[in-house]
RNA sequence: GGCGAAUUGGUCAAGCGGCUAAGACGCCGCCCUCUCACGGCGGAAACAAGGGUUCGAUUCCCUUAUUCGUCACCA
């Protein structure tokens, strides 16, 4: 048989990083079988449906690179792929109707205030457990009420005796007591199907063989197992994923700033590293890699081998694993994204690619870039005490003397260049028979105004250039003299 | 509250009856070095608790604790 696996997103807003490991492990799975990974779009809540959300799903799995073999846009035979559409063509309806037939469902047509006068309270959660009232009403009540037009649902019928037994692949078997589980609705009073009701449906009428799913549809699915048994089908392989927390192992909120993969770009992050590491997050691979592509990845994913126990999403190691990525990176894919960032901080005519290298091995996230190297765009003001470092060896006076005696050293060059600078200061530094430091930490400082800078002092200033970096070198010698005097 | 699941260092995570209990992130130290980073080397740090089973339990069973999930005309 075919693996065929679907990753099936409500239309409802961003894409949630619990949704796309659960995408993620779809396609994995998919795609490691040699089968077809299938989008489908689940908006059978009309009222929680958001404008533009189908084309964030669409734009998501293209950017994570999980490009589906079947969906609304590409019909193998299968379709319509969105369930809104499906309702159409009464189909969930007939089904439902066939499990009326077979008794394992039937019409209910209880008011709202009867529905609540069954709630109770339970550990501050008020819960509802439906007493089977309309399973009592004869066929004939039944086709009166409907033909009166009274408004109804369609509920599956489940015994109160005896236990219901489903497997989970990474779980195993998990059985729980019928008297656990409600008489679920199937068909809502708007002719809408209920997700659970349609999602049975659909994972058999689109010959889906495995099904990847959050930890929090582990109780219901005894409800699916049911369904399956009274149409005699056979049921998928469920694999539950345990679920991804915050730091406080909490579930990941919106508030948590990084539960959703576009907050996550627009954060610095690249889809690579976001796609690498929520791969992580309740697997790994048997040779305990930790940096795989999607291509490897898909080579060594085994379902069959996901972790149980929850997972916390640790942003500072997705910060680690981004600035692999980063460095890795081929600088035709690097620039594109880098340069952006560059350019928020520096407007001046320069090298922004010389900067974007400079920035590329010490960078986490995109976002990192701009306070990095703002001092290119204009010199801040500093304090004198920067040219003395005890390291370093340097003070107020040595560093006065070394930038008085390769101004004029500079002035004479043509150009500033990674080939020429080094060249000079090497003769400098030898002739004075002194350390690289004792002249090195004075120019960066004077060039740069900064106790730290992605480059050293011949970087900056090739890229400031001869006239600029001459300029920060004389404001430097002026502090000095003012300071020593 | 019922039911279900989970529990290896701060975090991710190997392990699947016998190991000095991997590795990674982070942290600390050293080296490299014109700063910062990169890179290299080293260090501290864990089997929730109690009972069994067994010659022997992190691994199997039970109990307890803790955490999470779930009990909708939401998915």
């Amino acid at each position: 048989m075919k693996v065929r696996s679907r990753y099936a997103p409500s239309p409802t807003g961003k894409m949630h990083v619990g949704n796309l490991r659960t995408a993620l492990y779809e396609f994995l799975i998919a795609k490691h079988a040699g089968g077809d990974f299938i989008l489908r779009i689940e908006d059978t809540d009309q009222g929680r449906f958001v404008e533009g959300a189908t084309d964030i799903i669409y734009r998501t799995l293209a950017e994570a690179g999980l490009v589906h073999d079947e969906g609304p846009d590409k019909d193998k035979g299968f379709g319509p792929y969105v369930q809104s559409e499906r309702v159409k063509s009464g189909l969930y309806m007939k089904y439902a109707k066939q499990l009326v037939e077979k008794g394992a469902a039937y019409y209910c047509f209880c008011s709202k205030e009867r529905l609540e006068s069954l709630t109770s309270t339970v550990g501050g959660e008020t819960i509802t457990h439906y007493d089977k009232h309309c399973l009592s009403l004869s066929k004939e009540e039944v086709e009166a009420k409907l033909a009166a037009g009274e408004p109804f649902v369609i509920r599956q019928n489940i015994p109160r005796e005896g236990t219901t037994t489903f497997t989970d692949a990474n779980y195993g078997d998990i059985t729980i007591e019928n008297s656990e589980l409600d008489d679920q609705i199937l068909i809502k009073s708007d002719g809408f199907p209920t997700y659970n009701f349609a999602n049975v449906i659909d994972d058999h009428l689109m010959e889906i063989s495995h099904v990847v799913r959050g930890n929090e549809y582990i109780s219901s699915t005894p409800k699916y197992t049911r369904l399956y048994q009274a149409f005699g089908w056979q049921e998928p392989t469920y694999v539950h994923l345990p679920l991804i927390t915050n730091e406080e192992h909490q579930k990941l909120s919106k508030r948590s700033g990084h539960s959703s993969f576009e907050d996550l770009i627009e954060q610095g992050f690249v889809a690579e590293a976001i796609v690498n590491f929520v791969a992580l997050l309740g697997w790994s691979p048997a040779d305990n890699r930790e940096i795989l592509s999607l291509q490897e990845l898909i080579d060594e994913f085994d379902y069959t081998k996901i972790s149980k126990s929850p997972a916390v999403f640790d942003m500072v190691k997705l910060r680690w694993m981004n600035g692999e990525y980063l460095k890795a990176m081929d600088p035709e894919k690097y620039y594109p994204l880098a340069l952006p960032y560059v350019e928020k901080a520096v407007t001046r005519d320069c090298d922004k690619k010389a900067i974007a290298d400079l920035v590329k091995t010490r960078i986490e996230t995109l976002c990192d870039i701009p306070d990095m190297i703002d001092f290119f765009e204009a010199l801040p003001d500093y304090d004198v005490e920067m040219y003395t470092h005890k390291k370093m060896k340097t003070n107020s006076e040595n560093s006065l003397e070394t930038l008085r005696e390769l101004l004029p050293k500079l002035e004479a060059l043509d150009s500033f260049t990674m080939e020429n600078l080094p060249e000079l200061v090497a003769k400098y530094v030898e002739e004075k028979g002194i350390k690289n430091g004792i002249a090195l930490w004075p120019l960066r400082t004077a060039v740069s105004g900064k106790q730290m800078t992605p480059g050293g002092a011949y970087e900056i200033m090739t890229i400031l250039g001869k006239e600029e970096s001459l300029a920060r070198i004389r404001k430097g010698i002026q502090m000095l003299e003012s300071s020593c005097n």
